[in-house]
DNA sequence: ATCGCGACCTGGTTGC
DNA sequence: TGCAACCAGGTCGCGA
């Protein structure tokens, strides 16, 4: 994982210069690149913590100090490497690391730029721009009773409250519609309507999803062992639903269904998952 | 207050 | 072959 491969590699380092190769990623930094720049050099990374799909690095003093955070959006990567290799091909920062085992580089490395690096002022326990987000349910501090009664409180659909952020960290679009398919649970299915069993059992999905795909090196993100093609193995070998319109069902041989989903896709079996009545166009 | 939608981005892929 | 349109998707801000 990302963070245990930054604890081990540039926790008690010092960065000495940062360099700023695109803008975009540090346009949360309000001072500007430069300005970013200049307030880490000299700074000692003392942590490495994460929530979601954030990151921080405590700087100097582990509870109360200042910290650099990262959001890695869909694209972003933090890398560790040796100054010598040549840059990545959608390399954006580079943070030159002194302290760390045989000098190092901390490399922020993203296509899309949908996340990027900033420095959260007094708040290296949890960065505020950080605590509203929910822990992930791999997380043993997560707490199971209070996502299955948010829940079950909410008329939303049961695919968006999976993305919602302030419930639950670290499931995706894809990760939301493996689990669903397993749970056999329709996305639109109003959070209101499911029952505390099936609510439990569609988290015990997401966590077999989530471990799977970590074991399979899919969305590892270890510093150092990060696959330039992200999620490709567990992509070919283990999705039952995403990506899979009008292929057959892997448990009942319907051809699956694609729906539009905020501005994307959902996958899903029309005879497995049926849609709520709600969500049913009416003849 | 809560909910849902669209914008934000780049680059790989697809279609003409 | 070249170019344009399309698509991916986590999060945030806005309007209903």
């Amino acid at each position: 994982m990302v963070r245990a491969g930054l604890e081990r590699h540039v926790v008690g380092a010092t960065i000495t210069s940062v360099e700023v190769l695109h803008p975009r990623p540090v346009r949360r930094y309000d001072a500007g690149a430069a300005a970013f720049a200049e307030a880490l050099a000299g700074h000692r990374i003392v942590g490495a913590r994460r929530r979601g799909k954030y990151l921080w690095l405590p700087l100097d003093d582990l509870d109360t100090g200042d910290a650099l955070t990262a959001h890695l959006g869909m694209s972003g990567q933090l890398l560790v490497q040796p100054p010598g290799a040549p840059a990545e091909r959608h390399l954006r920062v580079r943070l030159s690391l002194d302290g760390a085992a045989e000098g190092r580089e901390l490399r922020f490395v993203d296509q899309r730029m949908f996340g990027g690096l900033s420095i959260s002022l007094g708040g290296a326990v949890v960065p505020p721009e950080i605590s509203h987000i929910a822990r992930d349910p791999i997380d043993p501090e997560f707490d199971d009773d209070v996502f299955v009664a948010r829940v079950r409180r909410s008329a939303s659909g049961i695919k968006r409250l999976l993305l919602t952020q302030t419930l639950i960290s670290g499931v995706g679009n894809i990760y939301a519609d493996e689990a669903l398919w397993r749970a056999q649970l329709h996305g639109e299915r109003p959070g209101l309507k499911l029952t505390a069993k099936q609510v439990r059992e569609l988290l015990g999905h997401v966590r077999d999803v989530m471990n799977e795909a970590l074991a399979q090196g899919g969305t590892s993100f270890d510093a150092l062992y990060v696959n330039v093609n992200g999620e490709s193995g567990y992509f070919d070998r283990s999705l039952h639903a995403y990506g899979r319109e009008g292929e057959p069902c892997d448990r009942c041989g319907t051809p699956m269904r694609r729906a539009a989903f905020m501005n994307r896709s959902s996958y899903f079996c029309p005879a497995c998952q049926p849609a709520p009545r709600s969500a049913r166009r009416a003849p």
